[in-house]
DNA sequence: CTGAAAGCGCTAACAG
DNA sequence: CTGTTAGCGCTTTCAG
């Protein structure tokens, strides 16, 4: 790795580095014969600028920084997070910046590693991905005036710029087609309580009963952790219960899956016995058995504009409206039966 | 982000900016009333080492570069990735080494950002997944010498630094299994023929065939994408030929669920009428329905053993065998059928 | 249109 | 034990 540099090329080319330096960056008073001479000379050496260094004098590092919450367990169990990923690379790199990536396993190590990346000035920009509730981050942030954005949505903060679906109203959907299929006794299973957006469905979830004018029963809202395998004998209470549900809006495709096994397990068919609509519309949802009914919220999306969002407020564009809304749609399949004696239409 | 720098936190403590820096990097030999002295400066600024100035004259980055080949879709339609992804991390930042990733659309933007990422310095090592058979990327970081470790194996190269499993025997064990349980007619479904990989497991499925005396036949191969969805109707062929397969070995967990579906649709019972032995053991492996039998290939320590790998070079340490190979095991579970009227044992 | 010089923030000899 | 001096490789005034 030899190392060749500016000035190896300046010598070649019988130039000053800083006309080397212009050439490069394509300052319009070169003359053109001078620009050739020099672009001659970087193919010749195979000369590559160094990034460190062109970052050290620009202050620019043209890098976004993620910092995965919590335990990254969690989250990459789940491939709602690599398809995120997925957005927001497409988007960074088609924007010409990089991913600075880092993990933390616990709140305390987030913080240090948000403060390296920030206060280290390796990255321009921060994206937050699902903050917790009274997410300390986002206040430490705000404190030191760097920009960030999150996927998701911050309870204490509402103007902070922030990608998100509505949640509310994504969970009132799944409701309200059970409903619209007959269903009358409907259960809910949560995700992680310290999450923003386990708190949006439920309440989305809730809204779309109350207006039905249907009974909101606590015992069937199950609190499970996004993980499967938790909380499932949780399930079997509720479905020994005399008057179990006949559906459930299940806040994570995965989640959903682990109960659908759950449930077969114990001898109940899905859909006849059991409707289930989940949520987020990962691949395998089409490929369960039965296909999963879900609500498609544009995770890959949800990423690509998280990180085009960023990167337009690290250019300087003046963004009127700080929140994006990534629309969701609910995707019809085979988890969810049709009640025909349904008591009445709505 | 008034960027407080050694300077200030020398000037504040009175000292010189050097003393600063030996302070930082616990240098031995500094007395213990000074470095007190600069460590409250620093704290009362609140000081952070600008870590780009820092690489650009330790020419160190302690970062691991990473770029996603070809079409990321393909990748990260598949939780393999993520589930790396997360090994990577765990020891990349265990060893206080952060990630850069890009992700490339076609060979030649793989290129242009090992490029960028190599002769722009901004990286240490390079991490390479999945090689296709004759990489281009490994020739150029070979002839720049560049250190990388590749995760699946070179085909040109077997004496580059690799993470790997046993595919081969992986395959094998997977099909004998199947032999084991009375199948007689076993098809295979292979992954994207450009993968080193591909190879491997269709060699272990022939070679377990052999042993055992059984027919190899063409038709029953299916090459498939690693993307579900394509090629199924290669498997109705398969299955209405007169004396179609028992069972299939299926080189990847999610093209395994979506042929399940296929299956399913078509009127078969898993694993009544088709046993499937799948690979990779993804976390819904276990939640699907039924659950499935597939190969544990380790794909979290497969990350951070490449991670590890890649760690212990940059830090010089000699390392006698250039590759490791990280353990499969089969899981047994339900979507392999026992064949008791198999004409014989083994 | 181009060169000389200064400096981004940090570390590493080399002296004391 | 600590300060001084030089850069790392690049960009950027400021003069020509």
């Amino acid at each position: 790795m030899p190392s060749v540099t500016v000035k190896d090329v300046a010598r070649l080319a019988g130039v000053s580095p800083s006309t080397v330096s212009r050439v490069i960056s394509n300052h319009p008073r070169i003359s053109k014969a001078t620009a050739e001479k020099v672009r001659q000379a970087m193919e010749t050496l195979g000369y590559h600028p160094n990034m460190t260094a062109k970052k050290l004098v620009s202050k620019s590092t043209k890098t976004l920084g993620l910092v995965l919450p919590r335990s990254a367990e969690e989250l990459f169990a789940n491939p709602f997070f690599s398809e995120v990923l997925r957005g927001m690379l497409a988007c960074a790199n088609q924007k010409q910046y990089d991913l600075l990536m880092s993990s933390a396993n616990n709140p305390k190590e987030e913080m240090e590693t948000v403060t390296r990346m920030v206060l280290g000035r390796q990255v321009d920009g921060m994206i937050l991905i699902k903050p917790r509730k009274a997410d300390p981050v986002i206040e430490k942030l705000l404190a030191l005036d760097f920009p960030f954005v999150v996927l998701g949505r911050s309870l204490e903060h509402p103007d902070v710029p922030a990608v998100n679906n509505d949640n509310i109203a994504a969970a009132f959907d799944a409701t309200f087609h059970l409903i619209n299929q007959g269903h009358r006794r409907i259960g809910f299973v949560s995700g992680p309580p310290e999450l923003v957006v386990s708190g949006d469905r439920l309440a989305g979830y809730q809204k779309a009963l109350s207006q039905a004018k249907l009974p909101l029963r606590d015992e069937w809202v199950i609190a499970s952790d996004i993980l499967p395998k938790n909380g499932f004998h949780a399930v079997s209470m509720v479905m020994n219960a005399p008057d179990r549900p006949t559906a459930f809006v299940v806040s994570d495709d995965v989640v959903a899956f682990g109960m659908i096994r759950e449930l077969v397990g114990a001898g109940y068919q899905i859909p006849e016995d059991v409707s289930v609509v989940g949520f987020n519309n990962i691949v395998l949802s089409e490929l369960s058995n039965p296909p999963m009914t879900t609500v498609d919220i544009g995770i890959y999306h949800l990423g690509y504009q998280t990180a085009r969002h960023l990167i337009r407020i690290l250019q300087g564009e003046k963004v009127a409206e700080p929140n994006v809304t990534v629309p969701h749609r609910l995707v019809i399949r085979q988890s969810v039966r049709f009640l025909p004696h349904a008591d009445d239409a709505l």
